[in-house]
DNA sequence: TGAATGATCAGCT
DNA sequence: GCTGATCATTCAA
C-alpha cells in the first residue's frame, strides 16, 4: 500500500494554523495500518474524535495536566496516544499539533480493509461490521495495544496512516461516552463518514 | 442493564 | 506509599 508521510502533513496542518477540526477532517476516509507479528492489517477510518488538552473537559490532560499517562499527547503530532482503559481494552489516538500542546484525534471506528481474517483471527470473530467498529475493538483487531505502540512515530512502519481517497462528505455529532465532560459534552467534536455502515454507535 | 477488570491519580498519611 | 473512585468499553442477557 502507498505510504507517504501522512503524519507529517498532520503536523504541518497544525503549525500553517489550520484548525483541529481540519485535522480530524482530514483522517476521516484515511488508512490506519498495522504490521504486528508481521501481519498487515488496515481499515479506513470512518469514526473519530477530538479531544483538547488545554480546555476540553472530556481530555485525559485538561487542562494541560502532564502525568506518566498522558505525557504521548503532549509530543509533537504524528506519533500514536495508545491506553488502556476498563481493565481490558486499549484505545488508539493521534496525536496532533505542536509539542506541549496536548491535542488527540480518537479513532473510534474503521472499515476492515486488509488482513480481514487476521482480524477475525484476533477478535474471535467473523461478522465484518464487528470487527473494528468501535474504539476497544479496532484495537484488538489490528494488534495494538498500550505496551508496545503508546508513543510510536506513525511515520514508522509498525503504524502508520495513508491518505484515502474520500467519496462521502463528513457528519459532526456529539462525542460517545463523555457526559462527565459538563459543557464540553455537548461539542460536535465527533466526526464520521456519511453513509458508512462501520460506525461504532448512532 | 449490569458485570467484568485493572490502570490511573488525587488525596491522603 | 496506600486507598478508592473513576473510567474516551464490550459482551451476554
Amino acid at each position: 500500500m502507498f505510504k507517504p508521510d501522512f503524519s507529517q502533513r498532520i503536523l504541518q496542518d497544525l503549525y500553517l494554523g489550520n484548525a483541529f477540526e481540519f485535522t480530524a477532517d482530514c483522517l476521516i476516509g484515511a488508512y490506519l495500518c498495522s504490521q504486528v507479528d508481521g501481519e498487515f492489517t488496515a481499515g479506513m477510518i470512518t469514526e473519530a474524535e477530538v479531544y483538547i488538552g488545554h480546555s476540553d473537559k472530556a481530555c485525559h490532560a485538561y487542562p494541560d495536566k502532564l502525568t506518566p499517562r498522558t505525557a504521548t499527547m503532549f509530543r509533537p503530532g504524528g506519533c500514536a496516544y495508545v491506553f488502556f482503559i476498563y481493565g481490558m481494552y486499549n484505545q488508539f489516538n493521534v496525536v496532533i499539533g505542536p509539542e506541549g500542546v496536548a491535542n488527540a484525534v480518537l479513532i473510534r471506528s474503521l472499515e476492515p480493509i486488509s488482513g480481514i481474517e487476521i482480524m477475525q483471527r484476533r477478535r474471535a470473530k467473523t461478522a465484518l461490521t464487528d470487527l473494528t467498529t468501535g474504539p476497544g475493538k479496532l484495537c484488538q483487531a489490528l494488534g495494538m495495544n498500550r505496551k508496545e505502540h503508546d508513543g510510536v512515530d506513525l511515520s514508522g512502519d509498525l503504524v502508520w496512516l495513508s491518505p484515502g481517497v474520500k467519496t462521502y462528505p463528513t457528519e459532526t455529532s456529539k462525542r460517545v461516552g463523555i457526559d462527565y465532560a459538563e459543557e464540553c459534552r455537548d461539542y460536535l467534536w465527533r466526526y464520521t463518514l456519511a453513509g458508512n455502515k462501520f460506525i461504532s454507535k448512532i
